[in-house]
DNA sequence: GTGTATTTATAGCCTTGGCTATACCTGATA
DNA sequence: TATCAGGTATAGCCAAGGCTATAAATACAC
């Protein structure tokens, strides 16, 4: 492979990391969503902001986004709800967190660190990844 | 444990994979810098954009940020430079992406995967992950 | 049913990290 | 050495994702 090549292939790749992390928001937001849904019956503003760490009016416009992308529905005033497409993203999400979390700790990482760094790391984890992972844990 | 201080710890840890994020691209641009001074004894600035696979005053705008965080120097219409502390976090950096790459290959990850992979998960293993990683690939 | 407290929305600002278009150096060549 | 091509910087734009302050709507208590 030519230096070009290799640029241009080191050029993807950051292109690919950067995609991902525009991702990983929304992906952050459809799974607490969910995760209220599931608890509360309901999703409010107030507990989407505060369980995210950001203030109410950064929950609003991350509503707001989501509603843009197709996944999910609100009405003023009224709870946030996803749509099948958010709910099975939030799905995929969630089980793909348990399975970062799941390969960290069977390589020795302590399980608080595991939790921690997971929220990072699994917006990176590529389809191909998961499953060798999932293959890793099955194996033992 | 109370519901809030569930909260409040899930709150944490977004906000600490939101600070990994903003230290990310300085990780990258620094490693990259320090790959082209290694390969062609010097960094411009049009190679940096290509091989970061943005446009040229992207490139320059990133290395006045290296600047103003003190981990490189540059002249005008001159190459970017590292500082002792840049040049440090390059060697950190480089050290872990190799760590993680070997990691997700020795659970099977494929390699050219691992490597794709590797470029988005790497700035969110911390320090207590990457010693895990490094004890299991030793002891296997 | 009125008034107040709480919740949500809106307005407006900041920084980061992209972009294009354009101006400005610098160095190589004729 | 004058010119010109290429590389670099600057200006100015955009979207995302933060923030605070404030307006508006809802819900609840009396």
């Amino acid at each position: 492979m030519t230096e070009r090549d290799e640029s241009l292939q080191q050029a993807d790749r950051f292109a690919r990391a950067r995609e991902a992390q525009s991702m990983a928001l929304l992906e952050d937001y459809v799974e607490l969503v969910s995760d209220l849904l599931a608890e509360h019956g309901e999703a409010r503003i107030a507990d989407i902001a505060s369980r995210m760490g950001v203030a109410q009016p950064t929950a609003t416009k991350a509503v707001a986004r989501l509603k843009r992308e197709g996944l999910a529905t609100a009405r003023p005033y009224r709870g946030v709800f996803l749509t099948d497409e958010g709910a099975a993203l939030a799905d995929r999400v969630r089980a793909r967190h348990r399975t970062v979390v799941a390969l960290l700790i069977a390589v020795g990482v302590p399980e608080e660190t595991a939790e921690l760094d997971a929220e990072g790391i699994e917006h990176h984890v590529s389809d191909r990844t998961l499953a060798a992972f999932e293959q890793f844990l099955k194996g033992r």
